[in-house]
DNA sequence: AAATTATTTTAGCCTTAGCTAACAATTATA
DNA sequence: TATAATTGTTAGCTAAGGCTAAAATAATTT
């Protein structure tokens, strides 16, 4: 999977059983995101957050408390493990970063949708290199200007 | 869709039944990047070079068939299309501009499954922005210099 | 406390894009 | 040209993660 080799997008996600999914991660990432906000959250504040059905949030909050990144049970309260917990906040922080970056170079359009996906196409590498990037132009204003004035606006 | 709701992964490809597919654009990349090289592709071309099955390939190269972006009949060798011609080579570039731009910044690894993710993630004008950026770096091999000194190789 | 309303679950279906096994067609070789 | 080898197709299965409809449970109101 390391080598120089094509697959198709399918491809890429089939091969590991062991990591999570990007619906997976969307998930710990909002029960996540919501529980900064709320005291507990329920099946119903996840369907509606991420848009699908309250059947859908149940399959995935059972899944999810099998494989241990959720305590659950039915009728009650959704709750990240230690382990969910861990992963949430790096979720979330990979999301800012991206959409921080994004932003940073000028995309003013789908933000959100581009966000949620790039997030889930990337190693912790390189989000490091995008977070040096934003660093780069945050401590250095001279080359930001000169960025936005002559590049950023290139369409 | 282009609202500031989240969806999940899964969510954001279901709701337009029009555009293509992740699998079916790499196909056509496929199809448009071989096809530079010889002078006609065929089925175990596509197979192998995308590491899936024979049968995978020709499903897909008749669903492609019947959208209008790939000339096939069995057992035959397949062609794009003018549609399928213009799309694989904006994709083609789409892919180097996103391979450049994470070599760019210092990713080492995994580049090419995180490019071929990336891909799918963005919009027309996220990848002008990326453009313009690689054009910044590009153009002030000065910035680029500190950039490389003080912020590629963070980690 | 009973009835109503709201929430959650269960059952079962759908689609995409993989797969294998078996068969068919084409091409190459003896 | 007959046989063998290669290539491609068909049929039918699988897994994820959606969905709807109906049933169960919980919470609220009367």
């Amino acid at each position: 999977m390391n080598d120089n080799n094509f697959y198709t997008f399918r491809g890429y996600s089939l091969n590991n059983g062991k990591s999570l999914s990007p619906s997976m991660e969307d998930y710990i990432e909002m029960i996540y995101r919501l529980s900064l906000n709320q005291s507990n959250v329920r099946v119903n504040d996840l369907s509606d957050s991420l848009n699908v059905q309250p059947p859908s949030s149940t399959k995935m909050i059972k899944k999810l408390s099998e494989i241990g990144y959720v305590k659950y049970e039915r009728y009650g309260s959704v709750n990240l493990t230690e382990k969910g917990i861990e992963i949430g906040k790096y979720l979330l922080s990979r999301h800012d970063t991206i959409s921080t970056f994004l932003k940073l170079i000028g995309v003013e359009h789908n933000l959100l949708e581009q966000t949620e996906k790039i997030e889930h196409a990337i190693y912790e590498e390189t989000l490091n290199k995008i977070n040096g990037f934003i660093h780069f132009i945050n401590d250095n204003p001279e080359i930001n200007k000169i960025y936005m004035e002559e590049y950023k606006y290139l369409e």
